[in-house]
RNA sequence: GGUCCCGUAGCUCAACUGGAUAGAGCACCUCACUUCUAAUGAGGAUGUUGAAGGUUCGAGUCCUUCCGGGAUCACCA
């Protein structure tokens, strides 16, 4: 239940019945209304633009809607004052037993601030799809760590979620993969060998040359290329996979699906899709111009096989097929997309590394085309993540095989540290990864500070069972809690009210962010409520000798703690019940 | 050069997709633990939201043009 809706709700029954008696014209959208809590505490628990954006279509003045909107709302035993503010916005305050009952509510219902926005309709995010040709790096974390947090919140907010990875094994990297693990095949055997360029250094394919070794002997020495790449390549990307499945679990991904590049070859379905595409006369073959401004040395004009993206907002036609008739990477992903869209998703969202953002728009255009503008495609770019350790930037390398991986990053600083600071940034914002920051145990650090309200709040629960208070959540929701009434109490509750409403504006957004920030105030509103007791005994949540008044300030508290460890549970992290 | 992203307090970032006097944390100063965990809280200062125009009741947010930073740009995936 989102209270604000509830409230608009009223708003909008309020207009109608002043519709109904003639103060207001008929006819009047009122689309634009919204119900909000105001930016300054001291304007009310909530606010409405009504009398702004129906002053215009009714030609009247915002002061004189806001007036009669005011006298019919402060008829209704939930709104306690209506007051008209500033250019016309009207401050409700709610009575306090508007916020009693979602203290009740939150302890009550099966998931508070789970909501039915999504209707069931089925959502398809793709992430990481990192290339299968080693261990995930930091790089990936985000993307990971985005997409997962993503796609929990689109369950949580209604929508039937699946979590994929596109597994990019039909392509050159995976024959630089097979060279390289044959490379560490040779090296199992004793043999001296060195790595060129174009083949994966790396210490992690060592494992995966003994077990080649293991499996075939000496079968592939000294062979031609054509005897065991086939082999080698399908034995290295399970290899890899593998470690890439670990990687994941180490973050707490869990995907859904995993989609081979490969199984689309040889199948029909990349046919079948652009013959899709050309069947709405979106094929032709043709020269692209050189890029503008930059030509790069080598150019020369081709004839290639088109898409014509450009029908979609895209910049330029994007080939599908080489000069050599060969396929390009685009075109195993339209026939990816196409059949994602055949899989019957109502909406596909992909989460790219910032350096595909040149990708987006012609993967926009081929799910338009293939969908007949049905499907809509939200692509997230992660941007990149900046390392730094002790205050100096951290560099990798990849050529010389040596970069930070997920398991280096998980390691260091755990799974929800790595997760939650991953989340406090907008997804298309750079983002600092300091690994002696994300690790220390303070105020700086959001993680410990929402991970320390809840805490507290277990270690409240623990002393009330020792002093016989019952403080199961059906025992609490059934408490008296109309002595609830303290001004600092209440904020705390008006906190936890605004959760259903900010899940909303989050999965609306695709921006789970959002939620981190808001764990980090509710914290800090139950923070200050406790540090209140220090001067106000009877702020106490533990009151001695009045176990109905403990019972009330233990359900609101209990509140605040199904908010933190359900939001939590969205962004993956683990609240906590104890930290020493 | 084209395209996309970013630019908000000394620093790191928010700002509920167009709402009121643009907010937090860090750093700096003052104060509060015989108490349910001080890993906390209360108070104090900080702004031409990169710049200039425009749209309207109202702009950090939308449009245009610049400036600065990053990413990317045809037979690479």
């Amino acid at each position: 239940m989102n209270l604000f809706a509830e409230i608009r709700e009223l708003v909008i029954t309020c207009l109608d019945a002043l519709v109904a008696e003639g103060r207001l014209p008929a006819g009047l959208n009122t689309g634009a209304v919204t119900v909000e809590p105001p930016r300054d505490a001291a304007h009310g628990d909530m606010a409405t633009n009504a009398a702004m954006v129906l002053a215009k279509p009714s030609a009247m003045k915002p002061r004189d809607i806001a007036e009669a909107l005011a006298e019919k709302l402060t008829a209704d035993p939930r709104v306690d004052m209506a007051e008209v503010a500033g250019p016309g916005f009207l401050n409700l305050r709610l009575a306090p037993a508007v916020w009693q009952g979602i203290i009740t509510a939150a302890l009550t219902s099966d998931g508070f601030g789970r909501s039915d926005m999504g209707q069931g309709q089925k959502v398809n995010v793709e992430f990481v799809s990192a290339n299968p040709t080693g261990p995930l790096h930091v790089g990936h974390t985000r993307g990971a760590v985005f997409g997962d947090a993503l796609a929990s919140l689109l369950d949580f907010a209604g929508w039937d979620v699946t979590r994929e990875y596109y597994i990019n094994d039909g392509g050159a990297q995976v024959d630089v993969l097979a060279r390289s693990v044959y490379l560490r095949y040779l090296e199992a055997h004793g043999q001296e060998v060195a790595f060129p360029d174009g083949t994966y250094p790396g210490d992690y394919l060592i494992d995966t040359g003994k077990a080649l070794k293991a499996k075939v002997g000496d079968a592939y020495i000294d062979q031609p290329e054509a005897v065991w790449l086939d082999d080698v390549r399908s034995f290295g990307t399970e290899a890899m996979m593998e470690l890439i499945r670990i990687d994941l679990a180490s973050l707490g991904v869990e995907m859904d699906l995993f989609y081979s590049e490969k199984s689309l070859y040889g199948t029909g379905l990349i046919e079948a899709a652009i013959k899709d595409l050309d069947s709405k006369g979106l094929i032709y073959k043709g020269k692209l111009e050189p890029p503008k401004g930059k030509v790069p040395e080598d150019w020369e004009p081709r004839e290639q096989t088109l898409f014509k993206s450009t029908d979609f907002g895209d910049d330029v036609d994007r080939p599908i097929m080489k000069s050599d008739g060969s396929w390009t990477y685009f075109a195993p992903d339209i026939a990816y997309h196409y059949d994602k869209v055949q899989r019957g998703y109502d909406q596909l969202i992909d989460v790219f590394g910032a350096d595909h953002g040149g990708y987006v728009k012609r993967m926009k255009a081929a799910v338009s085309a293939l969908s007949g503008g049905k499907v809509p495609l939200d692509v997230k770019l992660a941007q990149l993540v900046k390392l730094y350790k002790d205050g100096e930037p951290f560099k990798m390398s990849k050529r010389a095989g040596k970069f930070i991986t997920v398991r280096d990053v998980v390691d260091a600083v755990g799974k929800d540290v790595t997760r939650f600071h991953m989340l406090t940034r907008k997804n298309d914002a750079p983002l600092d990864f300091d690994f002696d920051k994300v690790t220390e145990q303070s105020k700086d650090n959001p993680v410990f500070y929402v991970q320390y309200a809840h805490a507290r709040i277990a270690s409240v629960l623990r002393k009330a069972v020792e002093a016989g208070i019952v403080v199961d959540d059906t025992t609490l929701a059934g408490a008296d809690l109309s002595g609830l009434t303290h001004e600092a109490e209440l904020k705390v509750a008006q906190k936890v009210a605004e959760f259903p409403r900010l899940i909303e504006i989050a999965a609306r957004t695709n921006e789970p962010h959002r939620i981190a920030f808001y764990l980090y105030e509710m914290a800090s509103e139950f923070h200050a409520l406790w540090n209140r007791g220090n001067d106000d005994t009877s702020l106490r949540f533990l009151q001695d000798g009045d176990s109905s008044a403990t019972q009330s300030k233990i359900a609101l508290i209990r509140a605040v703690a199904v908010v933190i460890s359900s939001g939590l549970g969205i962004l993956g992290v683990t609240p906590a019940d104890e930290m020493r």
